[in-house]
RNA sequence: GCCUCGUUCGUCUAGCGGCCUUGGACGCCGCCCUUUCAAGGCGGAGAUCACGGGUUCGAAUCCCGUACGAGGUACCA
């Protein structure tokens, strides 16, 4: 490829030395909810855009709030969502480990290395004292900020204070004058006082790094080009600047993402409105519908396109059309989506998606469990032909087509019967179409031929005429087709329900 | 409180100085199709581009301020 005649943006030139290198780091301390998976897959996009690498790594230094399970949970969904990854948990890679508590050594020398060089320094500081600090200082309505006490330890101190034994933690030693510029690549420059940088811990007491030096490590040791992150991290990004000038490194190009807002317009999080992908996956989302829907989640691909395969937002997806404000998850749109790429399926393909859901036990919202599994594939496709335009999840499949498979219809009996009708007009017509379809060959083109001439016949109104026999054979007011309902549901049942219905009414 | 980011129809967004008395989509409403429900087609309502100043021949687009919203302010990420 070759591209002379104009200058790269600063970024473009930067990220095209090298070959984009891009990661996921979650952590396992709760269920990754879909705005997560949202930041994983713009990366993953534009590892597979530009041909580089996704790379998935573990954040597990909060031992104490990690789950169990987590990590498992995650990578299922990631598998779930389409996204594979190059490196990472399971499948391992040449920077692995891909867990940071596996990394620890790693971040100790480097705390050491900063140390040495003045850039962080050992706090002895119980937490005591640091809520009582935080107390005063929000009691005079002071920023609540580390006064720095141990930075300016003498040698001797610090020599006492770890001969006593106390217990220590590492913070980074922050410039005390100054501004700090945080280059974003979406929003520009963002300058910050150095007043305002607290001297954070990057390591803790139990020897575990905090997320401010482990991730930065692991970007520079992994060879992160891109990092593409929430923009909950943006005011701790002039601290990450920092240390990676005292360790001298090259900054990866930093991507602060907009969040994603529940209905009441405050960032999703995991114990707060936010669906997990599981919970989708349940009520019957296809992942492809999901897919398309969070990548244009902050992210367009023009004024007018929204329907885009996984191949073609691959080949869509640049950075640089990633948006800044933030934006609400919106669950209507998505149902609306998931319609569409259900339509889009073949019918031997929903059968195929739509019979696990089915068949699943009723109490998780499959067909009564008087039905008996596993369902006939041939008849489940005649049926899902006639309610293939109609769904808008698979999972709710169960509950509309449930007429086609149970022995006994439940449903009021007023329902049979239409507005400015009485329950004995209502019989009769049901008796005469009854009557008709006994002797008509079961197939819905004839059947509907025979029966709208009989309603021209007798006068019968269509509405009014078809109306209760939708209701007697499928105990429903809104159904597929009539006669193509009665063709699939077969004669014997067809005229079953309407006697039994016409047996309701007398 | 302090710091930072953001602000175009209810929602997702297009827009990167003239093509915009703002285009598309979801949702909503109406009409058509129709035995119901959908799907589909057509149409409609819905945004003083948060507000106020500037810059400019010209601003939704650039600058400043204000308001509002959000995020951060942990030995959490």
């Amino acid at each position: 490829m070759t591209q002379i005649n104009h200058l790269p943006h600063e970024a473009e030139d930067r990220a095209s030395q090298k070959v984009p290198r891009l990661r996921f780091a979650p952590s396992p301390t709760g269920f990754q909810h879909i705005g997560g998976y949202r930041t994983a897959l713009f990366s993953w996009l534009f590892a597979r855009h530009t041909g580089g690498q996704f790379i998935i790594r573990i954040e597990d230094t909060d031992v104490a709030r990690t789950v169990e399970g987590a990590v498992d949970y995650l990578i299922d969904g990631m598998k779930w969502l389409l996204m594979d990854y190059d490196e990472g948990p399971l499948v391992g890679g040449p920077y692995g480990p891909y867990y940071q508590t596996q990394r620890k050594a790693l971040y100790q020398q480097y705390t050491n290395q900063l140390i040495e060089s003045g850039h962080a320094y050992r706090c002895y500081c119980t937490p005591e004292r640091l809520a009582e600090m935080r107390a005063e200082q929000e009691a005079k309505k002071l920023p609540p900020r580390y006064d720095r006490r141990c930075r300016y330890l003498t040698p001797e101190e610090r020599a006492a204070n770890d001969a006593a034994g106390l217990k220590w933690v590492v913070r980074s030693a922050m410039p005390i004058e100054g501004e700090t510029l945080v280059h974003d690549e979406l929003r520009g420059d963002i300058t910050f006082n150095n007043t305002d940088l607290d001297d954070t811990v990057i390591l803790k007491s139990d020897g575990l790094p905090t997320y401010h030096l482990a991730h930065i490590v692991d970007d520079h040791l992994m060879g992160i080009t891109h990092t593409l992150r929430g923009e909950e991290w943006i005011s701790s990004a002039p601290r990450h600047v920092q240390i990676y000038k005292a360790l001298g490194w090259e900054i990866p190009l930093m991507y602060h993402l907009p969040s994603v807002l529940g209905k009441d317009k405050k960032k999703l999080s995991k114990r707060h409105n936010a669906p997990s992908w599981k919970a989708l996956e349940e009520q019957g989302y296809l992942p492809e519908a999901v897919f398309n829907f969070l990548a244009l989640l902050g992210w367009s691909y023009d004024d007018k396109t929204e329907i885009l395969t996984q191949e073609e937002l691959i080949k869509a997806f640049t950075l640089d059309r990633i948006g800044i404000s933030g934006g609400i998850y919106d669950p209507e749109k998505l149902i609306w989506m998931n319609g569409v790429y259900i339509r889009q399926l073949s019918l031997d393909k929903l059968v195929e998606r739509t019979l696990p859901y089915m068949e699943r036990p009723e109490i998780q919202g499959g067909l009564p469990d008087s039905v008996s599994r596993p369902l006939d594939r041939a008849y489940t496709a005649r049926v899902l032909q006639l309610e293939h335009e109609r769904l808008k999840t698979l999972g709710e499949a169960a509950e509309v087509i449930s007429f086609f498979y149970v022995d006994e219809l439940t449903y009021e009996t007023e329902m049979l019967i239409p507005k400015k009708m009485d329950a004995a007009a209502t019989r009769e017509a049901l008796q005469q179409a009854r009557d008709l379809l006994a002797t008509l060959t079961w197939e819905h083109e004839v059947m509907e031929g025979a029966m709208r001439q009989l309603a021209q016949e007798r006068g019968f109104k269509p509405g009014p005429f078809f109306g209760p026999q939708r209701v007697a054979i499928s105990g429903r007011t809104a159904a597929p087709p009539l006669f193509e309902t009665m063709e699939v549901l077969g004669r014997e049942k067809t005229l079953e329900r309407i006697d039994k219905a016409i047996a309701r009414l007398s």
